[in-house]
DNA sequence: AAGAGCCAGTGAAACATTTCAGTGGAATTA
DNA sequence: TAATTCCACTGAAATGTTTCACTGGCTCTT
């Protein structure tokens, strides 16, 4: 183990300076008011000045048992699929930093070695208060949390622990908003273009992806288009993976089409699928919106940018990231973690080009 | 001070339930060889096990003086403008996490009361090992390094301080490819449109931005075309803030073409000017590539995405983060700053539809 | 003038760990 | 058998800081 380079200046060496004891040194850092003879003050602080004395945040932790300090944990970087180009993470990643910021709380970035290792004591070596987790199998979570942890799972899994906190966008309002919007332009033959329910690359590696989301969208769907009577399972369509998303989003559009009753809008699980049903409608010569309505999910980039831009429900990114840190926050102050768990209200839809009023029920 | 909600168990937690003393415990747990009696490491084993013992960073970081972190201070994420959409920090930020990860580094972020505050002291409270810090003003990363704090700047900036480590793009490679470029095509009236020198809101802030590639840009431009004698200060155009840069395009290309000898290709000091560009010409009738060659720098999306898609310069970004930590590590353990300080090596030009043969010289 | 009260400051323990320098006992050697 | 060596382990100091409990000296009151 090697030691560092420098070696920086210690309270004792102030006090040696100033010529005094370490305690009075101490007091006069920390701000309590007894030890206030002018003199003394002065010589400490010219010996602080003279030294360059900063107080060691380590002793200090060591001594509190807290270290103002939160730990993050992104997959989203070490994964190249996921991430390029995508704002998801950027988004999310302004929200925990801002907040944290403005919580005057430092973020700790575990190395892979712990992150995606089978060993998860890595986030128990006492550094920081509390955990921010996105993506962490729900074993080691599990692990992490009973170990008396505060961790906020982001977003929430299928598999939250008990005592874990977790904060998601509310996707029966996600889906409520785009549905609502379908249903005022009058549709109701509404067909469902689900995401991929987890990806199997990740399985292996035992990180749980938030892919979660689409199967939340997929029941938050299933469940209000029942609850309006609506519902047809010959409706739902899915793509497994992301490789093949376009060849799937044509096979599922043929297959509906050739129903007796084909579907007059699509609600797609994100923007991505919402894309590659798009081009699928173009190949096939259906019109967007007169023939199709579609809608998708993130306001993306790519929603926006195409040649027929697509109505999308805005998902708060980074409002999400925000109350990850300040659930966390009441988490380590001692709430209960039911009162931990949010759901973020999601109230935004853009709406594009990509819908207009049905036809076939007029 | 707040204490934290649970307690870990200590390495006198296992010694006691082992029944051994600390000492046995810890050569135990750091593997050496000399504590090897079967039953007595059976009954540590299990002890660790059912107290779910792991070692105490911030002691280990006391005893050893150092810590095996690093402290990074990017400030992307709390700028608006600037990051949004932008993948420069995404790509620097993979990169960084990646050689970290390797390099078996923890990455510590410092909140913005440290980093955009007035005291430097926060980086020398003993957590990191070293400083990686994008966008930190000179005179706080002098009074920093001046500490001993081991120290890379990323991207390298003009008031580099001594015993500053510092990684960049090799800025004349950049402008050499773009150059080399133009020249194989015949063109010989190469005008640059530079970027903004230092961005207003940013100085008062006293963060430096890394605009000063801008400068470095304009440098080599300069120097590059000068070796050749053909070098026309009215051929430089400036975008002076983000706001209005496409006014000054438009300007710019105006002026530019009231010329006798107007230029028939332009060297943007990055995409985004190069859009403004491109979109001045055709607003303006000027056709591209035929009348005038646009090349950027960066290969962002938007150079892609565009009609005509632009020819750009590839920037490593990725490879700088890696490098960065690479830097940082080297100073760490001991290497003179001149040596940690490095130019990558800028290899690739991305050649795309507006750039083509120069048609007034043959 | 004696006790009370305060002022300005100090000693030492505690936090969790590592590591130098030992120690007691057993096995080996002469 | 006595000395040596080795084994398996332990005591205690050190890292930098905070904080409880205390002290010596001074002033004030009665």
């Amino acid at each position: 183990m090697t030691t560092r380079a420098f070696r920086k200046s210690s309270i004792k060496d102030v006090a040696q300076k100033a010529g005094v004891s370490t305690t009075t040194v101490s007091y006069f850092v920390n701000g309590r008011e007894d030890v206030c003879a002018p003199r003394t003050a002065e010589r400490i602080r010219t010996a602080i000045a003279e030294l360059q004395y900063t107080p060691s945040s380590l002793t200090r932790g060591l001594r509190h048992g807290a270290t103002h300090t939160i730990g993050v944990c992104l997959y989203s970087p070490l994964d190249p699929e996921l991430m390029y180009g995508n704002l998801f993470f950027e988004r999310l990643w302004r929200g925990v930093v801002r907040e944290a910021d403005s919580a005057d709380l430092s973020m700790l970035h575990y190395p892979l070695s712990v992150r995606g290792g089978t060993k998860s004591d890595g986030f128990l070596d006492g550094r920081v208060d509390g955990l921010l987790f996105h993506g962490l199998d729900g074993a080691r979570a599990k692990k992490v949390v009973q170990a008396g942890m505060p961790a906020v799972m982001l977003p929430r899994s299928k598999d939250l622990p008990d005592g874990c906190g977790a904060v998601s966008a509310d996707e029966e309002q996600t889906i409520g908003l785009a549905l609502d919007h379908l249903f005022s332009l009058g549709h109701r033959r509404i067909a469902h273009f689900a995401g991929p329910a987890r990806q199997v690359s990740h399985a292996e590696t035992g990180i749980n992806k938030p892919d979660d989301i689409a199967l939340l969208r997929l029941e938050a769907f299933t469940s209000q288009m029942e609850a309006k009577g609506l519902f047809d399972p010959l409706l739902i369509g899915f793509a497994d993976a992301w490789q093949n998303v376009d060849e799937k989003a044509m096979n599922t559009i043929v297959k509906w089409r050739a129903l007796p009753d084909p579907p007059t809008a699509v609600l797609c699980a994100n923007d991505a699928l919402a894309c590659a049903v798009m081009s699928a409608a173009n190949s096939l010569g259906i019109r967007v919106p007169e023939a199709l309505s579609i809608v998708g999910i993130d306001d993306s980039p790519e929603a926006r940018e195409g040649a027929i831009p697509i109505t999308s429900v805005a998902v708060p990114v980074e409002d999400i990231g925000r109350q990850a840190v300040r659930s966390l926050q009441r988490l380590m102050s001692g709430e209960p973690a039911e009162a931990c768990r949010v759901a973020v209200p999601v109230t935004e839809i853009v709406v594009r080009g990509s819908t207009s009023q049905c036809v076939m029920n007029r």
